[in-house]
RNA sequence: GCCCGGGUGGCGGAAUUGGUAGACGCAGGGGACUCAAAAUCCCCCGACAGGCGACUGUCUUGCGGGUUCGAGUCCCGCCCUGGGCACCA
């Protein structure tokens, strides 16, 4: 597998400059002793959290997209430090979870083996790529010591009522035989294995997030974010602001004889008026409202529907609960059936038919809607199938020819001409909408929801698209749910003191496809007796989610040390929330979105002075490889441990963030590395050969200032690149014209390169004589007045095409760089005579008009 | 369909946010060193046209318009591409 990563056999020849392997050793074994990277967490000044996004220790090892992740938020750990900081920057372990549990099965070897084997190697492998990290905070989302604590959160929020239970359609994958969130299905497939998902009705656990989406996505307007990330958790959380309208169904009698079936059985039920709520963000369309459909799924679908009708809706239903949620969703053939019975529209008062059709989603908004064909795409195409009528009451004002004058022809019509639904909302006016007639629809929306309103007919109100978050996995490899059920006193949460509750060891944790967990095969761990009355009880036998456990770990990791509590209040206080977090955008919504709703929980229920937990948080890129994304099947996916192994850690991590912009990622090459390591290899050789005596030249130490504020203006802004070429680009004037540099010139330079190159620095650092790590004696300032050039270059231009460059001194004004460019031959013969007008951009250029 | 990114040399990518387009690096060419090769060091390197010549001119940031003394950058209309969401009323 590995092999195929070389793609070209580079030179296997030693290159002329340092020795990394030896040096890398060194200095990870003199941190490791010296405890370099431990953080004092009580004692320290200036506390800053730099927080990375926990890896999953999969079997094939650290993937050059993770390393890319640490490296750059391991460079901006180093430079806080640098800057006097105390950083705390631990690393832990996602290791609960499918991933895991299906490569278990996969070789055949159990989790609990499996799982200890994969950390060791990636904590090797992290050790070796020289990340700072305190590893006395390291942490386990499978060690009980952790997931005590992530059942407590789950207690938690049973207490708060934020947890219930559910009977719920889900996402079934026949192949890894489990319960799919909605995210985990990808265009009606498994996004692990790809096999067609199924629906089924199963008992779920789901977390009541939805009554925060108001708050979560306030937040978003004052947290340090980055835009992509934000506005994918707006877009997911979906507020759309509208109105929820009643329709009254029309008395059932009356239309029972207008439809001529006997309806005696049901005729005690219409003297009840029955009221169908709608959600619209239109409401200023009612009066196009020409029928209602509700979801299949839709309690009042038995109320409303005849006898004449019942057989067909009953069919209809049948197959709308059979076919799985996701191709229902794909499936965009507008498929529905007429119930037999009308509503009233309160805007004109007229019966308007009752449909069902699986285009209206029982889980969004009401589970019903009203129908506009003439102003709404879908409502458009059903109407179409079915010859419902469509009745146009918005149209753009025509120049000239008056308000809308041909729908009103057209309208007249009994088929309407135009093939479309009009949507736009934007210089439309309303029109056979009776007294609003004439009114823009943004006049229109809030007269027409007060008018409604006024009548009993309608409240405003707001849509979230965000559902519950179902957290229940029919899986083996994850921390059991702590409830137990009882037969006497019904769903009892374990006692607090009784936590963890420990996933015992199954030898055959396969799970079948009856939907029911793994750990229901094993009586002796799920029979127990109820903690409440001591009667025979059983224990919930589901695990909760993958995310559960990372939606809190980043809380964990200062208190790894106590048992007695999940995370310490004073430790707490001090170091959260994080400062900087860094990570995937694939995680935008999911891990992102749980964290920050669990530690509003815990807020709540008064356990964290805070309810955001990552102050700022910066999404980094994907590097694609040779132009290609890397995948296992392409057999380009880069191994770190090879390309440690031949360029050293320093020269990797440097090259992985000089590869393109940390926030856009790039493209990982082989033969570009190869300009990383000689740029390093020269910083050995200039540190080598330094003189000491004497005194830096003023023209390199001016440029080494510029490099100092390059470089430091970069980093916090994570422009890694860019810092790299400034460095590279001081490297080439300190060995320009084969001088000998002096150490004045390069001490400073053995700085700024450290948190790129942390082994080298901190051998050249000892080599200076320090006897200090490099990570404690501070950043290099930059002097202003020592950067500053002495003469600035003006270009310039004759009407705005380039002439020519004049070397003027810094202070000199348009007068004198006037004078100075027309002094130019290459310049004055592009100017006659004297210039009509001069543009000065001082320090910039010299526009000349002629 | 909707919402975000992004289109710059042979390639990866810079550009002080409207001010000398192509920093830095890779690859390539030439030279020095060497018996030779590798490594190392130095020079050249967007395209086209003219000249023996250190040069001179023209063009050039996906396409078409516009604003401006000046546009890779701002505005309008397109094309291509990467990612996310998707019957959400």
């Amino acid at each position: 597998m590995t092999e195929a990563t070389h793609r070209t056999e580079p030179p296997a020849a030693e290159p002329a400059g340092y020795d990394p392997s030896s040096i890398e050793r060194k200095w990870q074994a003199r941190w490791e002793q010296q405890g370099t990277n431990n953080t004092d967490l009580t004692g320290g000044v200036r506390p800053f959290y730099a927080l990375m996004m926990f890896p999953y220790p999969s079997a094939e090892g650290l993937h050059v997209g993770n390393l890319f992740a640490f490296t750059g938020n391991d460079i901006y750990g180093r430079f806080q430090r640098l800057q006097g900081h105390t950083v705390f920057e631990p690393l832990g372990f996602d290791a609960f979870g499918i991933h895991s549990e299906n490569y278990a099965l996969k070789v055949g070897i159990h989790p609990e083996q499996l799982i200890p084997r994969n950390i060791d190697n990636f904590r090797r492998q992290l050790k070796r790529a020289g990340l700072m990290v305190d590893w006395h905070h390291e942490l386990s989302t499978t060690d009980p010591r952790y997931y005590k604590w992530t059942q407590w959160i789950f207690l938690e929020l049973y207490k708060r009522g934020l947890a219930y239970k559910k009977r719920a359609a889900v996402n079934w994958c026949p192949n890894d035989k489990t319960v799919l969130a909605n995210e985990q299905v990808i265009a009606g497939a498994c996004e692990r294995c790809g096999a067609q998902v199924e629906q089924r009705f199963l008992e779920q656990w789901f977390f009541r997030i939805t009554e925060y989406a108001g708050r979560l996505l306030q937040n978003l307007d004052w947290i340090d974010w980055s835009e992509s990330t934000k506005t994918a958790q707006r877009n997911w959380i979906g507020r759309s602001q509208g109105a929820e309208i009643t329709f009254r169904v029309q008395d059932y009698w009356e239309f029972a004889g207008a439809a001529t079936v006997a309806q005696t059985s049901t005729s005690e039920m219409t003297a009840q008026p029955v009221d169908i709520r709608v959600f619209t963000t239109r409401p200023d369309t009612i009066f196009g409202a020409t029928y209602l459909v509700l979801a299949p799924e839709h309690p009042l679908v038995d109320v409303l529907t005849t006898d004449q009708q019942r057989e067909e809706v009953d069919v209809y239903r049948a197959n709308a609960a059979k076919q799985d949620i996701v191709s229902r969703k794909v499936n965009r053939e507008k498929t529905g059936v007429f119930t037999g019975s009308f509503a009233i529209n309160p805007a004109t008062d007229a019966p308007i038919p009752i449909w069902i059709a699986d285009y209206v989603l029982m889980e969004y908004g009401t589970g019903a809607i009203m129908a506009v064909p003439g102003h709404d795409e879908r409502d458009f195409e059903f109407a179409k199938v079915f010859g419902l009528p469509i009745v146009y009451v918005v149209a753009a004002r025509h120049p000239g020819a008056g308000t809308a004058a041909h729908v009103d022809s057209q309208n007249r019509d009994e088929h309407p001409p135009l093939e479309e639904p009009y949507t736009e909302t934007e210089h439309a006016h309303l029109v056979h909408s009776a007294q609003f007639t004439g009114l823009s629809v943004e006049e229109a929306l809030p007269a027409i929801t007060a008018w409604l309103a006024e009548h009993g007919h309608a409240k405003s109100i707001m849509n979230y698209r965000l559902h519950d978050w179902c957290i229940s996995r029919q899986r083996y490899w994850g921390p059991p749910i702590p409830i137990i059920y009882c037969e006497r006193c019904g769903t009892v949460p374990v006692p607090e003191q009784d936590l963890p509750v420990e996933l015992p060891y199954v030898e055959n944790f396969k799970p079948d496809d009856t939907g029911i967990s793994p750990l229901a095969r094993v009586k002796s761990w799920y029979a127990v007796s109820c903690p409440a009355c001591g009667a025979a009880a059983r224990r919930e036998t589901d695990v909760s989610d993958t995310f559960l456990d990372s939606a809190w770990y980043f809380l964990r990791y200062p208190s790894t040390h106590f048992d007695d509590r999940p995370f310490d209040p004073a430790l707490t206080e001090r170091w959260l929330p994080v400062n900087s977090y860094i990570g995937g955008n694939e995680h935008a919504v999911l891990h992102l979105l749980y964290s920050r709703f669990v530690t509003m929980v815990l807020h709540d229920a008064g356990h964290l002075p805070f309810e955001e937990p990552f102050t700022k948080f910066r999404a980094h890129g994907m590097i694609i490889r040779e132009g290609a994304k890397m995948s296992k099947s392409r057999g380009n996916v880069v191994n770190p441990d090879e390309y440690i192994e031949r360029w050293g850690a320093d020269t990797f991590r440097t090259y992985l963030m000089f590869l393109g912009p940390y926030e856009e990622g790039g493209d990982f090459r082989d033969q570009s590395i190869t300009g990383v390591r000689r740029f390093l290899d020269r910083l050995w050789t200039s540190a080598l050969e330094v003189r000491r005596d004497g005194s830096g030249s003023p023209e390199v130490l001016r440029k080494l200032h510029q490099t100092i504020r390059k470089v430091t203006e970069d980093l916090p802004r994570l422009q890694y690149n860019t810092a790299v070429a400034a460095m590279m680009e001081y490297m080439k004037v300190l060995r320009a014209r084969e001088r000998t540099p002096h150490i004045d010139e390069v001490l400073p330079l053995v700085q700024l390169i450290s948190p790129f190159a942390p082994h080298i620095a901190e051998e050249l650092w000892e080599r200076f004589g320090h006897d200090r790590s490099v990570f404690d004696a501070g950043w290099p300032s930059f002097d202003p007045a020592l950067a500053a050039e002495e003469l600035m270059t003006l270009a310039v231009q004759v009407n705005g095409k380039l002439r020519g460059t004049v070397q003027v001194p810094r202070d000199t004004g348009q007068e004198g760089a006037l004078s100075a460019a027309l002094a130019q031959p290459a310049v004055s013969r592009f100017v006659p005579g004297a210039p009509k007008k001069v543009i000065f951009v001082p320090g910039r250029l010299l526009n000349l008009l002629v």
